[in-house]
RNA sequence: GGGCCUCUAGCUCAAACGGCAGAGCAGCGGACUUUUAAUCCGCGGGUUGUGGGUUCAAGUCCCACGGGGCCCA
């Protein structure tokens, strides 16, 4: 985009701006001409507001407690009472502190000062006695001040909310005026935290592998493309990292694990982003058992340890029960239960899609039977899984790097967490034979070349790593995204920060 | 991809039937030394998403486009 000297990026020209913005301009300029900087290099802050407030819990009204402190915050509040002004500042962390200026304490000249250059959104600095009002309020009598950061752009009513919209594109007036925002930006990292320390503490190491990536794989979907100028490379954003974390299983790291963004160049609602953050882990010696019970405890433990119970509170008001052992369930018994008649990997095609066009699905008649089964699970079952599930067994046509069941023919070993309805989690028992993974990448060719463009592609460089010989292993993908969303009921545009958005 | 809803002041929202575009908060000026979304008096603030059309007259009706949302496939 060009930028126009003439336009600010509100995209007004410069004498016609609104008028609170020309106004906050103007004060700028008056500070300026007094000798007053608006944005100074620094203050002298001694104490936060939480510090503050945590070292007087309940100071009886009207108390001078002879401590003086220097705070800083944003003024999100005024009350001016002629001689005597009143401001709530806020920090960063939703703590709140006011600041009262009385003329005989702080000045008749620093008074009219304070009255003229400050705004609502301005950060302030100010040093002065700890003291409660009258009313008991908590305040700093305060003896000097200075503006710290001016703002330049009036903050939004402070008691309606932000449209949903506005929130999103202008998520740090969001942070600076709903207490929500904040709580989920630091509920995110305490639950990233929580997963790491699970992780670390069974031993497994944390890595990080390409995100450009000559061949996209570990997944079916769709990249995003890229290029390198310097190699003269088409690359594309990784869609998963799985082959490179089974690399690194092949080269003796026994415990893997990777928590970082992947890329699917596919729709965007409520429940899907382009970009989204993935926990993939790989563990030798271990199968989809051992990962379905490494998955429920990352999951209670995030939720003991940032929500302090496994019985969690979604966002409409009720109790989410994530404690204990979790349900099994097999894919072609649950359909079978659905139908009310048996289907198993050997019903026929044609069978399969009878049901599906008894039961209202609108299938393709190219769907592998395998696909077939998934979409009757997905209209038929999926709805009422509501408690967390551990669906089991999925066809072998539709899980090109899964190990086939050790006991049921025509199955692999592959689950599928279902919580609250929405797909949360897979793990597999890796297959790890690299002739029968070499059959599989050649089958998925085939597709491909049949103009499925999210079969995978034969990644030779992995094939060749395999056949130095990789140890059995569980493996297992969870969307992060979505275990914030399991855990509050949040929408995905709530756990991301800044989702991708159209340009205004 | 289809259907429905929506876009008005810095923010959140009003404006029957087509008839002078409004409120609260915020802003500006004034009063006020204990306020808590302070209060009181006064005053400004708009290309009604963009472009076209119908009409004496369009925020309102019609068409196209753009942004956002919901539902369906």
């Amino acid at each position: 985009m060009q930028s126009n000297p003439s336009r600010d990026f509100a995209g007004h020209a410069e004498d016609d701006l609104p008028e609170q913005l020309r106004v906050r301009r103007e004060k700028r300029e008056r500070m300026l001409a007094a000798g007053v900087t608006p944005y100074p290099v620094g203050v002298p802050r001694t104490h936060t507001l939480r510090q503050v407030r945590d070292a007087h819990p309940d100071l009886p009204p009207d108390s001078h407690t002879g401590q003086r402190v220097g705070v800083t915050g944003r003024v999100i509040f005024l009350r001016n009472t002629g001689k005597l002004c009143f401001a709530t500042l806020r920090a960063g962390d939703g703590t709140e502190l006011q600041a009262m200026l009385s003329r005989d304490v702080v000045g008749a000249e620093p008074l009219a000062a304070w009255k003229s250059d400050v705004d609502l959104g301005d950060h302030v600095f100010v040093e002065g006695e700890i003291i409660t009002s009258r009313r008991g309020e908590l305040s700093v009598q305060v003896s000097e001040w200075r503006v710290a950061a001016k703002a330049l752009r009036p903050l939004p009513v402070a008691h309606k909310e932000l449209t949903e919209e506005t929130r999103v594109r202008q998520r740090y007036v969001d942070l600076i005026v709903r207490d929500e925002a904040r709580r989920f930006a630091r509920l995110r990292s305490e639950t990233l935290r929580s997963l790491r320390e699970t992780l670390h503490s069974r031993e497994f190491i944390e890595v990080e592998t390409p995100m450009l990536q000559l061949l996209p794989g570990g997944a079916a979907a769709r990249p995003f493309v890229s290029h390198s100028n310097a190699m003269s490379l088409d690359l594309y954003l990784r869609i998963a990292p799985e082959l490179y974390l089974k690399r690194c299983v092949v080269g003796g790291i026994e415990r893997v694990y990777e928590l970082n963004r992947v890329f699917r160049n596919e729709g965007v609602d409520s429940t899907h982003s382009p970009e989204f953050t993935m926990l993939e882990v790989y563990q030798a010696y271990t199968d989809y058992d051992g990962m379905a019970e490494l998955t429920r405890s990352l999951y209670q433990r995030v939720a003991q340890d940032v929500f302090g119970s496994t019985v969690v509170r979604l966002a409409d008001g009720s109790d989410f029960n994530i404690g204990g052992e979790w349900a099994r369930i097999t894919l072609y018994g649950a359909v079978s239960d659905a139908l009310g008649e048996p289907v198993g990997p050997g019903t026929p095609h044609a069978e399969l899609l009878r049901h599906a066009e008894r039961v209202g699905l609108d299938a393709d008649p190219n769907w592998l039977p395998g696909k077939l089964v998934e979409e009757l699970f997905e209209q038929l079952v999926v709805p009422g899984l509501y408690a967390p599930t551990f669906v089991t067994d999925f066809p072998v046509d539709t899980s090109p790097l899964t190990r086939e069941h050790r006991s049921t023919e025509g199955v692999v070993e592959k689950w599928d967490l279902y919580i609250r309805s929405v797909e949360s989690a897979t793990a597999y028992s890796e297959l790890v034979d690299p002739v029968v993974q070499r059959e599989r990448f050649e089958a998925q060719a085939k597709l491909g070349a049949a103009g499925d463009e999210e079969a995978m592609r034969l990644d030779e460089d992995f094939l060749r790593a395999i056949e130095f010989g990789m140890p059995p292993s569980g493996g297992m993908g969870m969307g992060i995204d979505r275990l914030l969303m399991a855990l509050t009921g949040a929408g995905i545009r709530e756990t991301i920060l800044f989702p991708l958005v159209r340009p205004e």
